[in-house]
DNA sequence: CAGCATCCGACATGATACTG
DNA sequence: CAGTATCATGTCGGATGCTG
């Protein structure tokens, strides 16, 4: 709650293509949406749970690679956002199932068009990281080169 | 490269209210996107850059509140990832032109359906943070005052 | 089963100073 | 102008052990 939010300036005031609400995104409610979905599981969950309500252990099967610390703290921050619901079942061995509330599968939606773009221009990105023009070195190259110098050296 | 990609199994082959290719989506191309979308100033560069290219010291007063380091290392990660140009004037103050490419400028759509969505529901998520039920007491809202303990002390 | 508490390393981010 | 180099720090994420 802190430092949360991005500090961003009127600046965003531009004209973009289409149809971005630049005005308002400038306001930056995005800002803590895209960090939410850059999240390394949230989004994971939140199409997991898409497809249908989990209990947590299933979910922590199904994710496999994921911490318990993880998978709790990322359950408890959707909740938070009213993405995900939550509820217990009093039985002796406890049970407590999570699913998407009407928020949360309204992001699908959008998120489902970003993952979209990702699939379709996954190849073109990964080109671009490997080789950009073999024979004709660009600036990039160039540039690359002196930060992977310093890295891979 | 180590560890930047997410190793998610097979198990996204669930299925989805609508249009998300999700057996793709497992195989994680969309995590790196994810990762970059969810970046600090990732997305507001490409925004900016979405209305018109920008010089380098442009974009540093333009974001006010990024350093020379990240702002390099935004644009460092774009080019790489081919997501922006980068054309070097080679006057005698050197100036550096920063643009988005075709890939880029095909991002901001998604993008954009992602924003759109952050403004309509930033409301909901504010109000879900802030109280759920006044008067009756959540799960949710137990389960946070735990942790809200703990936090604020 | 469904967590919580604690410790720790890795990386992201930022501040500052210096350079072609 | 457009960076690079270095240092400091906060957060992220994982491992482990314990509880109700």
């Amino acid at each position: 709650m802190s430092d949360t939010n991005t500090r961003v300036p009127s600046v965003l005031a531009h004209e973009l293509p289409r149809p971005v609400p630049m005005d308002e995104l400038a306001a930056c409610p995005a800002s803590e949406v895209f960090r939410r979905v850059g999240d390394k599981w949230s989004m994971l969950v939140v199409i997991l749970l898409g497809g249908r309500a989990h209990r947590y252990n299933e979910l922590h099967r199904a994710i496999e690679g994921i911490s318990q610390r993880m998978l709790t703290r990322t359950l408890r921050g959707l909740e938070d956002d009213g993405l995900v619901w939550r509820h217990v079942h009093p039985t002796v061995p406890p049970g407590v199932e999570y699913g998407l509330t009407e928020l949360g599968v309204s992001l699908l939606e959008p998120l489902s068009a970003l993952a979209d773009w990702a699939v379709r221009h996954a190849p073109e990105m990964a080109e671009a990281r490997g080789a950009e023009a073999p024979g004709a070195e660009t600036r990039a190259a160039e540039a690359r080169r002196a930060e992977a110098r310093r890295a891979e050296g």
